[in-house]
DNA sequence: ATCATAACGCTTTTT
DNA sequence: GCGTTATGAT
């Protein structure tokens, strides 16, 4: 036999050996798990099982190394050997441990392999199911997310760049407060330079790897003062950051990319270090993020992306679309697999979200598949309003968990948290046990940030922000004036605050104050002592204490989640100090830097769950909501009009519809009050892209119905005022130009001033009254009341069976209060639960 | 220093 | 409509 033909066949055994360790997965998922060698695109849809491949990859390269994917032969390796291969490949031997190990090449050390994901929730769930596929092996993955991988690089080579090893991380809210301070130096008005856009204009900055001086620069050259204005923000922001020792989100990544593009040592030890890289939600990328993949994997080469266009939707942090769709042309001789079974849905939401998504120009093409059979047809309701709308939601939940499903097989999706309140007003009257994701996130409660810059000053007292914030809360007679003082001096002398308020003493300015200043200063320094002697845990104890901050706060009436939330950071330290074989101070506050009210989802809680779209990318849920499919609202206002945002929108649609396992439900309403205006939209455009055979109408024997959705196509060009567009500058007026389909819309017809579209000259038809509603009983205020009192037994679809305790009487209505057999007491209102109860 | 009032302004936000 | 923030009065 000759050398090439020995290759081929022992590397073809091999392959189908470490095949058959992956029989499970489907022939693409294998085609992925067994290509380990050079760039790899990963087209992965919505529930196509991304995930699974992704584990099941990294254990074929633990395992085998690239045994799958080379024609290279051992050089022990022999016809001996190639008969058994031969022989176990086809199922005629087992494959015992000696024939796998002569499938190897190269098994990959674990510490070798870098897998990127965006959030601590999806690394986490990375290690623990690595975990378990690999045992102990799997915790030396390097299985984190993009701005740990960069913290951990950044806390060894730092020093380079002049920051200190002990950086502090600012989050996104420190950073704005750094933000105004700089502005309110600089003299710019806040109004004309918010400190979110000049930060996020900075952000992009960064995302080109262009400091202050480039914008400047960039500036110069486009003659755009705006931007030479931002630039000085941004030189001075920079200044201060770096005099406090502290990085942004954004520098995480900026700093370690400079890192390795200016320190040809740094950057070869990384890639020489990192055999494989592998990266998580590859849409989400930015540029900068692309860099520095790109980096670590240029050693190698063996970069592996996975993601999927359809659903990128972070454009607007800086992610683009680019990245995946240009891949083949980055990384040359990338190969490309795509996975289009999906394992979640049924086929009608599916072909929902087909035929939405099919709108959008510019995609590397998928369809999404599945063989589980058409399923139930997505529906639509239309509501008359915000409160009918979620009325409609809490009456089909109620219904559903009363044929036993449960509460957390729900979830509501919205455009916007706004639009959360009325559903959580119709879900607490209808007793319906939810959970509001997202939101304020815990970390950014005053009370959080005030203990945990406590802590940052302990550990870095060059931070300035935290010690201006912590210098006098709670009050120790350092009021505005003396801190104004001390800051002069620092700036004067280039010393920190800190450092100026141990040398209280010195300064004439400070002179009436030098006695509380430097009892402060002993206090910073006894507790930077105690830090270091204390376990974590109690320390926290002490500081707590020692600073008066807990006392202060008992005397306040209103403290009680205050302090509940301080006794909720103590069981986080606990947890930190559970899981880390040596806690640290710096090492818990980087962590909580890092951390996000998402990771905090509990499992187990049975609830409804509430959050936006956004928020909702890579959950399922067996029943989906989704509210307020109405232009303007979904695609947003800020949207329409702009080709590239729309189909960002359509993205999110995408998403949203693709987070059904069974049933998917869209509403919308006919008017709805926002921002305390009332507004009529016409139903979402989205909407009108889902064909009949797909999505199940509200019957057309209303003129609701009828009047709410010819305006579509109908009178646009006066209806397209809608409200909320009147209060925007000239600049945005090109969005009139519509999504491309809709026609020039002239610009006057946003009227200045009131909202002065008027229903009435614009409908041909009024809109008629409520409907009966079918199917489901939404109670309209003239529906009798079912008569109950005390003593009385009930059956209630989702409480199940009890007795009424309490009838109480209000205007048109009745509270009442029941003692259910299973669910014990709860409080309804009879005219909302009247319709899911009956007397017995 | 703390409260009250007015004024604003308002997608989405993995880190 | 509502929550945050700036400002001024006590």
């Amino acid at each position: 036999m000759d050398k090439t033909e020995f290759r081929k066949r022992y590397a073809a055994a091999r392959r189908s050996i470490i095949r058959n360790d992956f029989k499970e997965l489907n022939n693409m998922q294998q085609e992925a798990v067994l290509t380990t060698e050079g760039p790899l695109l990963l087209l992965a849809g919505a529930g196509s099982g991304k995930t699974t491949v992704l584990i099941n990859r990294i254990v074929n390269l633990i395992r085998y190394g690239r045994g799958s994917d080379t024609t290279e032969v051992p050089e022990y390796a022999g016809e001996k050997e190639l008969c058994l291969l031969e022989e176990a490949a086809e199922g005629k031997i087992p494959a015992d441990d000696y024939i796998r190990s002569l499938c190897q090449v190269e098994p990959a050390e674990s510490w070798r392999i870098l897998a990127i994901t965006f959030t601590n929730k999806a690394a986490e769930e990375l290690k623990g199911r690595l975990r378990a596929a690999l045992g102990d092996v799997a915790t030396d993955i390097w299985a984190m997310t993009f701005h740990s991988a960069c913290v951990r690089i950044l806390r060894r080579y730092i020093e380079l760049l002049g920051y200190p090893r002990s950086f502090t991380i600012y989050d996104s809210s420190d950073s704005q407060a750094v933000m105004k301070r700089v502005l309110k130096e600089l003299d710019m008005d806040e109004k004309q330079f918010p400190p979110r856009a000049v930060l996020s204009q900075i952000s992009r900055f960064k995302d080109g790897l262009m400091g202050p001086e480039d914008m400047a620069a960039e500036g110069e050259k486009r003659g755009d003062m705006r931007l030479r204005h931002i630039a000085r923000a941004y030189e001075e922001y920079e200044k201060r950051l770096k005099n406090a020792g502290a990085v942004d989100f954004d520098d995480l990544i900026f700093l370690t990319v400079r890192l390795l593009s200016e320190y040809e040592e740094v950057r070869s030890y990384y890639q020489k270090f990192f055999r494989y890289v592998l990266v998580d939600e590859y849409q989400d990328t930015s540029k900068l993020q692309y860099k520095l993949v790109s980096t670590l994997a240029g050693g190698y080469g063996n970069i592996c992306v996975v993601g999927d266009d359809d659903q990128s939707i972070y454009r607007f942090r800086g992610a683009t679309i680019e990245n995946i769709l240009s891949f083949e042309k980055q990384f040359e001789g990338a190969r490309t697999i795509k996975l289009e079974q999906n394992y979640r849905s049924t086929g009608h939401i599916l072909g929902a979200a087909n035929a939405v998504i099919r709108h959008n120009s510019g995609r590397k093409g998928k369809e999404l598949w599945t063989d589980r059979g058409q399923g139930e047809k997505p529906t639509l309701y239309i509501a008359d309003n915000e409160d009918d709308e979620a009325q409609y939601v809490a009456a089909r939940i109620i219904y559903a968990v009363g044929t036993g499903m449960n509460w957390r097989d729900f979830a509501v999706l919205y455009r916007m948290n706004a639009q959360s309140n009325r559903l959580e007003y119709a879900f607490k009257r209808n007793n319906i046990p939810y959970k509001v994701v997202g939101g304020m996130r815990f970390f950014d409660h005053a009370e959080i940030k005030d203990v945990t810059s406590y802590l940052s000053a302990v550990s870095n007292s060059g931070d300035d922000l935290r010690v201006l914030r912590i210098i006098n809360n709670p009050p120790r007679g350092i009021g505005p004036g003396t801190v104004e003082n001390i800051r002069e001096i620092g700036a004067r002398e280039g010393l920190s605050l800190m450092e100026v308020i141990g040398g209280a003493g010195e300064y004439p300015a400070l002179k009436r104050s030098a006695g509380k200043l430097s009892e402060f200063y002993r206090m910073i320094s006894d507790l930077r002592e105690k830090s270091e002697e204390l376990p974590l845990d109690e320390f926290y104890d002490y500081m707590l204490d020692k600073t008066g901050y807990m006392a202060a706060l008992g005397e306040k009436d209103d403290a009680l989640s205050r302090i509940d939330n301080i006794k909720e950071l103590k069981s986080n330290i606990a947890g930190y100090m559970e899981r880390t074989e040596e806690p640290t101070l710096a090492g818990f506050l980087d962590e909580i830097a890092l951390y996000s009210d998402l990771d905090s989802v509990e499992e187990d809680d049975n609830n409804v769950i509430l959050m936006t779209m956004h928020a909702a990318k890579g959950l399922e849920f067996p029943w989906v909501f989704v509210v307020g499919v109405e232009d303007n609202i979904f695609p947003s206002s800020r949207s329409i009009g702009e080709p590239e945002e729309m189909e960002e929108e359509r993205r999110l649609c995408y998403v949203a519809l693709t987070r059904a396992r069974q049933h998917l439900t869209l509403t919308a309403a006919k008017r709805r009050m926002l921002f305390g205006r009332t507004s009529a939209n016409l139903l979402s455009r989205f909407v009108d892209e889902i064909p009949p055979e797909h999505l199940e109408r509200p019957e057309t024997d209303g003129e609701g119905y009828d009047s709410f959705r010819e305006y579509r196509y109908g009178d646009s060009d006066t209806y397209s005022a809608y409200g909320g567009r009147n209060t925007y500058s000239g600049a945005r007026y090109r969005r009139d130009y519509g999504d491309g389909d809709e026609g020039y819309v002239p610009k006057n017809t946003v009227t200045g001033g009131g909202y002065s579209y008027k229903n009435s000259e614009v409908r041909r038809r009024p809109i008629p009254k409520a409907k009966e509603k079918k199917e489901i009983p939404v109670q309209s205020s003239a529906a009798p009341l079912m008569s109950l009192s005390v003593g009385d037994m009930v059956e209630h679809r989702a409480f199940g069976k009890g007795q009424v305790l309490e009838v109480t009487a209000m205007p048109g209505d009745a509270l009442l209060k029941i003692s259910f057999d299973n669910v014990g007491e709860k409080r309804l209102m009879l005219k909302t639960a009247g319709a899911f109860m009956k007397k017995v």
